[in-house]
DNA sequence: TTGTACGCGTTATCAT
DNA sequence: ATGATAACGCGTACAA
């Protein structure tokens, strides 16, 4: 049943009996037409079930009504989350979006803009490895693609849909502090490729110090080690004087909980476990994770709203970082043992840190 | 810095001084070209950056490179994984994706598959509420666009990349049974919208009728009831003869254990839990996660790869279901009373009832 | 109100 | 080996 002739525009006019510039009119309700002629070209677009060639408006208007979106990998919820956010509202505006993904690879990065740039997108929505490095990033900015960052605290002239990593980090700081901890590490995942997480730990360093606790442990771990319990316990013994640990994500958050009970630490007393993200499966667990909420959806939305707006033309204001809210769990207690020494720094007034009430920051 | 100005190739041609066919040849290794020529076109390609216009070739070639995408929700990651997969697989053949969502709404559906074919892509791999009753996608294909679908059991005429939900559940149901349960449920979301669930429903009810156990209960809950602990649990309260349920997806299956334990019972003496996807987190869990492991990144590129195929102009075979893995957890175990008089009343010589299924596809 | 004709960027055909 | 030109599908300036 394979008919590959596509139908035109001109095939619709023929049928009219008239000009593919009448037809264009009357399908377009652009210029004036004559009911009559109207009626029969609509007629005739109906009949032979025409659709405007999306290929030949953009290459006569130089629009593609195509956005192109470069995530690290949709494989990761919280991309996964954002692009859909964003393809919905850029949808709604009528537009299209194109999506790449680099696994975390700058040189995959750079391909994708190529690739993106060449196939015409109107715009870019981006998270990258080093967007301030990108020269495919600023060839495609000077050629007049207007580009939005995702995730990314805002860089030199670049707009960016983001939550203040450091802010958030810092507030994880004080509720550890206000739970007693003094002996803090960073698990972190990907931190010389994730800007985030390198962003989290520094906030969550700048809290611990303000706070007067020791400086935290950064503890790097590879894909294979968090994906293996048994290798996290290996490298999580290796420092045992820690009593509370930020994970720079919920997944890596709850796998670190597997590690422990490997080694038989008991979460939170012997234990304290952060997360970050906000995955809704963290408040599902038996022992609900302490984490920080985000919303990646509503990111991807803001990214697409920004750039609809450069795309008309506008000049948008650096957005408002995105509120993120600390969300007490029951991973987050005090240490089992205080030792009097640190005691008088950090003791806090609250005895149940779980309870308080949430932490909103916009 | 935003000049505007794109180059073509006629910018090369002129710099290179020579005509735009030249150009083309060289640049595209195709027909003779001299040594001399060659290099001058080269160079004045690197010196003006230039880099062809994918929209001026798809126009010519009535071939956009590009392979349409559509999934119900990127926020569901098991959809996100299988996007991520097809799109790499593809990209290495050189085609981009553009993708589109429908959140289980048929006319989205319909809507994105008609955006989709106006915007020329080459081909279409989708997962929709109801493929066979879609005009849309016969239109698609009888206008020459190879599709496949994804996660959908085969249709008439349609390849998909897919496991066997149904022979999943029946294992599931054997393992239910070697565990010592008779009355149990399949805990559904989205029923009526996915296709998957009610295939795993109708294979759990086959394994149960076939190993005599009773038939089970369908228990079906909306998106808030699922978010709900406490709506959940009274759901789950509405039935208490029941000693395990299978969910539809392992999401759902971590949240039924919060909610069974608001009413006090313990996983899995007093109820057994068994998902459905095995998500990366289940296993990591203080109670790992009883479930049927799948594939979706695989899935996506078994999907691509048919579709590459069919875009060579072969004729692929149906491919064979993809492997699924009953990963036994903690969440399943024996019931903690055996009741007597239960097992005779049970027991069902018949094959008939099973086969007559309660449901109705729409 | 309607039609003619050009240009968008590219490749292929046909001469030269 | 190279160049001129048509064609792809569309919108629009211009002419009628």
């Amino acid at each position: 049943m394979a008919r590959g002739t596509k139908i035109t525009i001109r095939d619709v006019a023929a049928r009219a009996g008239c000009s593919v510039a009448t037809a264009s009119r009357v399908l377009n309700r652009s210029g004036a037409t004559s009911a009559d002629s109207r009626a029969r070209v609509e007629r005739a677009a109906a009949d032979l079930g025409f659709a405007f060639s999306a290929i030949g408006r953009a290459l006569q208007s130089s629009r593609s009504m195509t956005v192109g979106v470069l995530v690290p990998s949709l494989a990761n919820p919280v991309f996964a989350e954002a692009v859909q956010g964003a393809q919905e509202q850029l949808r709604d505006a009528g537009y299209q979006c194109l999506i790449a993904s680099s696994t975390y690879d700058p040189e995959r990065d750079a391909e994708a803009l190529r690739v993106l740039t060449a196939k015409q997108v109107d715009g870019l929505i981006v998270t990258m490895v080093a967007p301030e490095d990108s020269s495919e990033l600023g060839a495609a900015r000077a050629s007049g693609i207007p580009a939005v960052l995702m995730f990314h605290d805002p860089r030199a002239g670049l707009l960016s849909a983001h939550v203040d990593n450091a802010a958030a980090a810092r507030e994880v700081a004080r509720r550890c502090a206000d739970a007693g901890h003094r002996n803090t590490g960073f698990l972190a995942l990907r931190f010389s490729t994730s800007d985030r997480s390198r962003a989290r730990f520094t906030g969550f360093m700048q809290g611990c110090a303000a706070l007067g606790m020791a400086a935290p442990v950064l503890v790097e771990v590879s894909e294979d080690e968090a994906a293996s319990p048994a290798a996290l316990a290996r490298t999580l013994s290796a420092h045992p004087g820690l009593t509370a640990i930020f994970a720079s994500n919920d997944v890596l958050a709850i796998a670190l909980q597997r590690a422990a009970r490997e080694l038989g630490l008991r979460v939170p007393q012997d234990l304290s476990v952060i997360g970050f993200d906000g995955i809704e499966i963290g408040r599902h667990l038996d022992r609900p994770l302490t984490t920080v909420e985000t919303d990646p959806e509503a990111m991807g939305r803001q990214a697409a709203r920004l750039l609809l707006a450069m795309l008309r033309g506008e000049m948008p204001e650096p957005p408002a970082p995105l509120p993120f809210t600390f969300r007490p769990g029951a991973t987050l207690g005090a240490p089992a043992e205080d030792r009097d020494d640190d005691r008088a720094a950090t003791r806090s007034p609250s005895a149940h840190p779980d309870q308080n009430p949430s932490f909103k920051r916009t």
